[in-house]
DNA sequence: TTAATCACCTGAGGGC
DNA sequence: TGCCCTCAGGTGATTA
């Protein structure tokens, strides 16, 4: 299940064997993924060179000269550089081809992902021009996420996955990052001090930083570039640990449900 | 404006 | 063995 440090192991498998190369042929197999697959990028992509290879968020932003294609890897999405030989593998649903017979193949099992076209500036971009700051910038401290959590009155691990205030946190990290804080999942985020908020911007860091070294975590569905798992799963301490000792205190991990998603904590840890 | 809920989707796993 | 149900989760849309 991708988030950011997945989608950033991602952008860094692909980008070196992509970049500066032009489509040559795109072929789309399924269509149906979280929006239609625009088909006219079947026709406007070959002979289009791709400059570079970008995120933001957990969107990967592929740019040509007279736009871009984003993508998104949603629940189970992966991409893999492969070769036209290669045979294909079940909800393989996209080939991007290049000149040289590089193939970027698009394979996600849920169709939760997206791959649009656009040819607007990416700053008014309906899904971009609203995400909040990245979370490994300068721009997101504790000052900016104190200023924020002052204004909402919803559980503190809802607020960290909402992506107008912070992109990139998803489920897995956001359980990680809470334990590292000492804070409990279920605390409002208007109750929370500016040191709370300051340890809390640097476990998030931390975490994340720590899982793009791992190449993010596997549980489930993540590959990178190679078709390789990532081995952030090794290092979760809460996360599907439930039941299963605090590796402080021992006292046994706790699961809930916090806005329809699995929460693990350690009640004594943590404090509500 | 904020918060809560729904919908989308497939496969694994459990119960019968 | 096969059927049915539940669960997993990112995020935009909808509703209150």
């Amino acid at each position: 299940m991708p988030e950011l440090p997945e989608v950033e192991t991602c952008r860094a498998g692909i980008a070196p064997h992509i970049s500066g190369k032009a489509f040559q042929r795109i072929i789309i197999r399924e269509p149906r993924l979280r929006w239609p697959v625009p088909l006219q990028i079947a026709e406007l992509l070959p002979g289009l060179t791709l400059h570079r290879v970008d995120r933001r968020g957990k969107y990967l932003i592929l740019h040509t000269e007279p736009g871009c294609l984003l993508l998104h890897l949603g629940m189970s999405g992966n991409l893999r550089i492969t070769s036209q030989e290669q045979p294909l593998a079940k909800h393989d649903h996209i080939d991007f081809v290049f000149n040289d017979g590089t193939v970027l193949r698009f394979n996600d099992q849920r169709r939760f992902g997206a791959v649009l076209w656009t040819t607007e500036p990416l700053a008014t971009h309906a899904l971009l021009n609203k995400l909040g700051p990245e979370p490994l910038s300068a721009e997101f401290n504790g000052e900016y996420l104190y200023q924020q959590a002052r204004k909402r009155g919803i559980a503190v691990k809802t607020f960290i996955m909402n992506s107008h205030i912070v992109v990139g946190v998803g489920n897995i990290y956001a359980n990680e990052a809470l334990f590292m804080a000492g804070i409990h999942p279920l605390r409002a985020a208007n109750q929370l001090s500016q040191a709370e908020c300051e340890t809390l911007a640097i476990s998030i860091k931390t975490i994340l930083e720590q899982a793009i070294k791992q190449g993010g975590t596997t549980l489930r569905d993540f590959l990178n570039a190679q078709g390789k798992p990532g081995y952030f799963q090794q290092k979760l301490q809460v996360y599907s640990h439930a039941a299963e000792p605090c590796p402080k205190c021992g006292q046994p991990i706790e699961q809930i449900k916090i806005a329809q998603r699995s929460s693990f904590f350690c009640a004594r840890c943590q404090l509500q």
